[in-house]
DNA sequence: TTTTAAATTTAGGCAAATCTAAAAATTAAA
DNA sequence: TTTAATTTTTAGATTTGCCTAAATTTAAAA
């Protein structure tokens, strides 16, 4: 059986290995989970011996089949719980996050393919983040970040790539939620910012923002 | 902050308070949570400590206003989550419990008052028991046990009052669900069993079940 | 290439929640 | 009302997951 405290390592370390590519080092679990990285190693040593990772010591970590497997199930019941909450329960998207943080951790496969029909197999969650079916697979993504689209495109915001609470809140002061038309103006080489209309009225976002800001184009 | 275990013990001395009244003894307890007297005894200690019960050495405990606060809370997310699994997910009354089990820990008062609204303030769980509301109180019960039923009435299965695998599975293989109409046909005063008919069939069932199936009358 | 800095691991401890075995208190029985 | 049986508590250990401080290894800088 696999404890909480572990599905959260596995998660934060598929987390990050999706930035990074190659293994995850001790120290950025530790900053990920907030921990110290002594904890990290006594842990590190558990998942080793249930086989769920491949570690070299002083080398990082990496997720072995079976971790992967692990982790890739709590990524998705994390985004259906969070479906659920914003579609059935009217969360708002910036106050999911800590309750899904709870509800990933129930263990019931039924519970999980039955919440998925429930909800009409969403294919992304609230932050336009992608579900993982029944079987692992993550849809393709079919958005793009706004820093990508060229001057003079435009579309529909359908999720962030980060879902931290002031982030949110920003896009709540300038009036950015799901489904907001944006049309990018003007894009000015010096610092990579943006002049973008915001359902028709201008403003002026950094490359951070639009970095993290997924778009769907029609 | 309540840890999980703190608040299964917390459930589980309100379950035997009701069954008992006065206070309740650490075998007790220890035989309901399936754990060892000496394990009881600690816990009581940290339960003291945090004013949720009040102990007196040898002689069992009871909940104080905050503990029972507590558990209510608790056995209203249970109840909640038991409804939200069969009415919404399709689930079968006696598939419930164990992933209830794991909801009612979920922290979030926003979550269990947005699930009691979207569920449309249920009364009774899909067992019968009825489900506080916001603010701890039980509804006025509306059902009766089988065996307070008089010879000749009749009424329809609203719960039941015990819920463990091999009762529920002995009531399917009598074909009694929720809704099924029962009347009462003899009483047998030797060891207070019940002729009844099920659905207009008859059939013979001991005291043990009668007490624990609850009626409600026309 | 040596020295310094940073990252990682080890050693030793702590709190929560459990256990077994033994002691103490209470209750029931002779 | 002693004695025996039962219940409850205490003492001492164990596991999980975390910590601090110190040692070790690796990477970077002089």
């Amino acid at each position: 059986m696999i404890t909480l405290a572990e599905e959260n390592y596995l998660k934060a370390i598929l987390k990050l290995s999706k930035n990074s590519e190659d293994s995850v080092s001790t120290n950025a679990i530790a900053e990920e989970l907030d921990t110290k990285p002594s904890s990290v190693t006594d842990m590190i040593k558990k998942l080793t011996d249930k086989q769920m990772i491949d570690y070299v010591p002083y080398r990082g970590v990496s997720l072995s089949k079976s971790g992967l497997k692990k982790a890739v199930e709590i990524v998705r019941k994390h985004r259906l719980w969070e479906v659920f909450l914003v579609t059935k329960l009217q969360f708002k998207w910036d106050e999911v996050h800590d309750v899904a943080e709870q509800l990933e951790h129930i263990k019931s496969q039924k519970l999980i393919d039955a919440l998925d029909a429930y909800l009409g197999y969403p294919q992304q969650d609230p932050h336009g983040e992608p579900i993982p079916n029944k079987d692992g697979q993550f849809p393709k993504s079919f958005s793009k970040r706004l820093s990508e689209l060229e001057k003079g495109s435009s579309g529909q915001v359908v999720g962030v790539s980060q879902d931290n609470q002031s982030f949110l809140q920003y896009l709540n002061s300038l009036n950015i939620t799901l489904g907001t038309s944006i049309n990018v103006i003007q894009k000015i080489d010096f610092d990579d910012s943006l002049e973008i209309t915001i359902n028709n009225k201008s403003a002026h976002i950094s490359n951070d923002v639009a970095r993290n800001l997924l778009i769907k184009q029609k």
